[in-house]
DNA sequence: AAGATATTGACAATTTACCTGCCATTATTA
DNA sequence: TAATAATGGCAGGTAAATTGTCAATATCTT
């Protein structure tokens, strides 16, 4: 019974997953982002900055994905690379004013898709649920 | 404020279903299944028939996605067709013996793993994720 | 019963989001 | 300074899904 509950999480996490990816690359797609790309320029605005080992770090993804991405991000003008004080090597990497910009805009295309998506649910019920997703995260 | 906590739902589904991916295919790697085959096992477990459109409009899904897993399961022989009186053409999808013990061991396998997953989820608490996690699927 | 339309299965190509492995170079640390 | 670790780049691979096209065959409409 109990397993129940849990198996019907576990696919309502599968295809939401896929729901939100399909809605997220409509909404991209117009500003020449992929998702991957997109999390990055997210992670970094307004004006973070951070290396590429750091960021692949943050997010439990391997380093050569976010330097793909990253790289892809720098040839579009959107990331910009600046020395490092602390590593002479990987330079920090921080948002173009382009990126902040363009951020921006997507961020404002998805409020209302956000907006309308969370509409129903409680703010208690949000919190409950992002905690019980953390906790399944370990 | 509202919008911060939405956005870490969004990305705790992200996060999670990556993780639950990478659990899931460590776990039928054993079965020689992949995870969209798995579904479909799933979905006809234990005694469902149901053709490639059927099971593609459930999932919410390309018809020549399920297609293709529902032919290698058939080689694999997991899946068996047998005649569909509706539909000339298009065969009932059905388990075979060898699929539903294969998926009743999956299950089993998987048992521990989701008990503790679960471990330090109050009930209640799954109550309220598994209903907000349906809302944001409409 | 015929003709128009829709469905199905197969195949190909592509996309996205990842991964692992390896390399040379350069940093950091012991 | 020598050993070890980190970094960026490249190659290749995988899984899950997509779109598009085609021929064959069903089903529906008149």
């Amino acid at each position: 019974m109990a397993r129940t509950l849990d198996y019907e999480i576990i696919w309502k996490v599968r295809r939401l997953f896929r729901a939100l990816t399909a809605k997220s690359n409509e909404i991209l797609k117009p500003f020449s982002l992929t998702a991957s790309e997109r999390a990055v320029v997210e992670f970094l605005f307004p004006n973070q900055s951070m290396t590429v080992p750091q960021i692949a770090r943050r997010f439990q993804v391997s380093r050569q994905h976010i330097q793909v991405n990253v790289n892809t991000l720098v040839d579009k003008g959107l990331l910009l690379q600046t020395e490092n004080p602390d590593h002479a090597r990987s330079p920090l990497l921080g948002l173009t004013n382009k990126a902040v910009t363009t951020f921006a805009a997507i961020q404002e295309t998805e409020k209302d898709m956000i907006d309308q998506l969370f509409l129903a649910v409680p703010a208690a019920e949000k919190v409950v649920t992002a905690r019980v997703l953390g906790q399944l995260l370990r």
